[in-house]
DNA sequence: TGATTTTTGTACCATCTCGTAGGAAAATGT
DNA sequence: ACATTTTCCTACGAGATGGTACAAAAATCA
């Protein structure tokens, strides 16, 4: 007996939120792996792969664990494909939302949240890994109703962080009246989109930070 | 014997280009399906589940070729996905042309080229099939360098008709001369992308319409 | 110490995967 | 009729795939 016998008020069944980082202090074998950082390989994987061509014994050798492991701690492949995505998609969202949140002049805004959704899109030792979301809309998305519902939420979301954008541009004045938040945040989204795919097509960034250059003049005007 | 007997000039070796229509008069026995349907069939399966998660025997099954006269058609999986691909561009291609050749006001015309691209990003039985360039970036592209070329003048390509559109309409003086006929041609691909994904994720097709609508107010004006 | 709990890791299973071998079938040529 | 050519098609094989059973291991608890 080594370490301390307190009985400690170890409910298990209703611990207080979730003890947060006061260490567990779990009852059986330890786990040999950290959850977090194999559910951070799993999506290197499904990110460069795809589902399909992702299969356990890499998934296995990615993460450290072997297949029941995998299995116990996600569920089966489809369902670590799903976790796999919530993590890309929260991981965005901390990446993206100081530059949302930060009051920043409209052109010097959509700048940064390009350049951050760059280095997202051209990160990856063996090619760019693109954006997640636009991969899976491509291939999993329709055959699978959960799945789609996610990847429309993704879109979605997008979308109205553009349009929250683009409103409070045009209430501070910098942009016209006429102009239309929500037209100029789907024109938005799609210079995400085109350069999310170029990105996989190899397309270098020099040219693809061209391509944004020219969307955000004609979005706000070519000053 | 009930066919002609004309010993003709099948050189075989050098027939004169492809004798075009006139029935070649194959020395064995009959092939049992057309190859350009079962490639049709083929390029239909690719789209709908993407290279990795369609089997041969799922091929087989579409195209009523079994494994072998498969392989002997077309090559292994990989070529029958880049046959497939091809096709594809060449089917595009063909509904695209006369609406990029006929002269039309810039914003008919690309009213007209989005109304194909949703007929086509729209079609398929099982859900909306999507973009092929778009989807095999997502997924095969990064890892095949053969395919990621294809991809990639699959994206110049589109870019370049758009190119021409707008230099067309700029010389007309439909565009002021101020217009950067290259940066707008990028944003048409962009909207052509953005819808190509959305479809996927079943937005409905008034919505895509939608924003094709703002997207070309955007580029050609108000108006 | 021994019971309990949880995780690990080997080994396995049934199925699917791509690809091919090899003979039967169906046409033409002589 | 018989050889030749081309295609069809059954059957198979080697390996990969997703998933699981089960015993050993490593911790806590009493």
């Amino acid at each position: 007996m080594v370490q301390k016998t307190v009985s400690s008020d170890r409910g298990l069944a209703k611990r207080p939120v979730e003890d947060a980082h006061a260490v567990p202090k779990r009852r059986g074998r330890p786990r040999a792996y950290e959850p977090d950082v194999a559910l951070g390989k799993a999506l290197d994987l499904f990110r460069k792969d795809g589902f399909a061509a992702t299969s356990l014994d890499d998934l296995s050798a990615a993460t450290g664990m072997n297949r029941p492991s995998l299995y116990g701690a996600f569920g089966d492949k489809r369902e670590l494909f799903i976790k796999s995505y919530q993590r890309y998609r929260a991981d965005a969202r901390a990446k993206m939302q100081d530059v949302f949140k930060v009051e920043l002049p409209i052109r010097k805004r959509l700048e940064r949240i390009y350049a951050v959704a760059l280095d997202i899109y051209l990160s990856g030792e063996e090619g760019p890994r693109g954006c997640f979301t636009v991969m899976t809309a491509g291939s999993e998305a329709v055959a699978d109703p959960e799945i789609c519902a996610m990847v429309l939420d993704g879109l979605t979301e997008l979308d109205k962080a553009f349009a929250m954008c683009f409103r409070a541009a045009q209430e501070s004045g910098e942009l016209p009246a006429s102009a239309d938040p929500k037209a100029l945040a789907q024109l938005a989204s799609a210079t995400i989109h085109t350069i999310a795919i170029r990105a996989r097509a190899r397309v270098p960034r020099k040219e693809l930070e061209s391509i944004v250059k020219s969307a955000v003049d004609l979005m706000c005007g070519p000053r």
